[in-house]
DNA sequence: GTAATATATAACCAGATTTATATGTACTCA
DNA sequence: TGAGTACATATAAATCTGGTTATATATTAC
């Protein structure tokens, strides 16, 4: 339901390829929020051009493969501006690791303090990627940048939540009577 | 892949039907890391006993319809055991609300504002869940509370962590020169 | 010659969600 | 008394969304 609309609101920006879309917008500035892969990109865009939000033109590339180009319509633009003032729920929160906590209790307190390990693991992992990140800002256009600043601010703390989590809850497991 | 080990997490403390699983364990106790809908819950049974992992007969009810209840087999307890021990990777975040906010650069500060604060009040009102949660702990079996106040911890340390970020970027919205 | 990069798409599968349907009891409102 | 509704219980069918795998072509780099 809100793929289609982070792609009008990236081609909203700059006419672009399913390949462009994938490569410089959703690998980079917004995967940290919302991810997608190649053949999901490309059907979704069928399905946007049916619908009349974008248009699609073949670029001829002697170099390369010929590019499917696509461009927002008005109608595209109109149904992002609709989208924006929707209210969208909070997504149901589903981690496989904290089934597997809760029910973990059959485990040795060893067994589980190795599981949070390989979550903080993880965690560091992707602390280490947001700090990564936070370099790429242009300067250009201080509103859209302190918006996706915010974006990745939440994914920063959330992070930081979980690694103090996990540290708190591997001190609390190791004290466990077993 | 994870609901099936939920549901074989919950038969393992006792048999139950699909319905007793939906309304007592997933709507009551997990519902904060884990959420499946009825039919869903059906299905995945019905596979987990074609897999051999539970057994199910029909219990003859007088006042109310039957119910078939699943039991979990020595064969559901392996793989639950080995399902324990295996390393789930954090789940991507993909969050509706965070496109929106990356894109609004294009709608006035009071309509950034306005949706920042439809958020709020969702996440206040999830706060108030968890509170409400908090109380049902029999202290029984201190091993299974401590691992299951756990996962009620981290629902709430996120809840707390979206609060205080949604009462940030309000703030710096509103300073936002427009 | 092999790998990597750029580009596009088809086919299929798995998981989650919605909607509908069926049946029996109990309760409530007019 | 009768009509509607809620609860307990089970399942089927359809749909949507996401993900995996494979395939195809052209160029450049190693």
């Amino acid at each position: 339901m809100s793929l289609p609309h982070a792609i009008l609101g990236i081609l909203g920006y700059m006419p672009m390829t399913g390949y462009d879309l994938k490569t410089q917008a959703f690998d980079k500035s917004i995967a940290h929020f919302w991810s997608a892969v190649l053949p999901q990109i490309y059907r979704e865009l069928e399905r946007i051009e049916e619908k009349g939000w974008a248009t699609s033109s073949i670029e001829i590339q002697h170099d390369r493969p010929n590019r499917r180009v696509y461009s927002i319509t008005d109608a595209g633009r109109a149904e992002f501006a609709r989208w924006l003032h929707e209210f969208q729920p909070p997504p149901a929160h589903r981690e496989a690791f904290l089934i597997q906590l809760f029910f973990a209790a059959q485990l040795r307190s060893d067994e589980i303090v190795a599981l949070l390990e390989g979550q903080l693991a993880a965690r560091q992992e992707q602390r280490a990627r947001f700090a990564a990140l936070e370099s790429a800002f242009d300067g250009d256009h201080p509103r859209e940048e302190a918006l996706a600043r915010l974006t990745l601010d939440l994914g920063e703390r959330i992070t930081e939540t979980y690694i103090a989590w996990l540290e708190d809850a591997i001190a609390l497991v190791k004290a466990l009577p077993s």
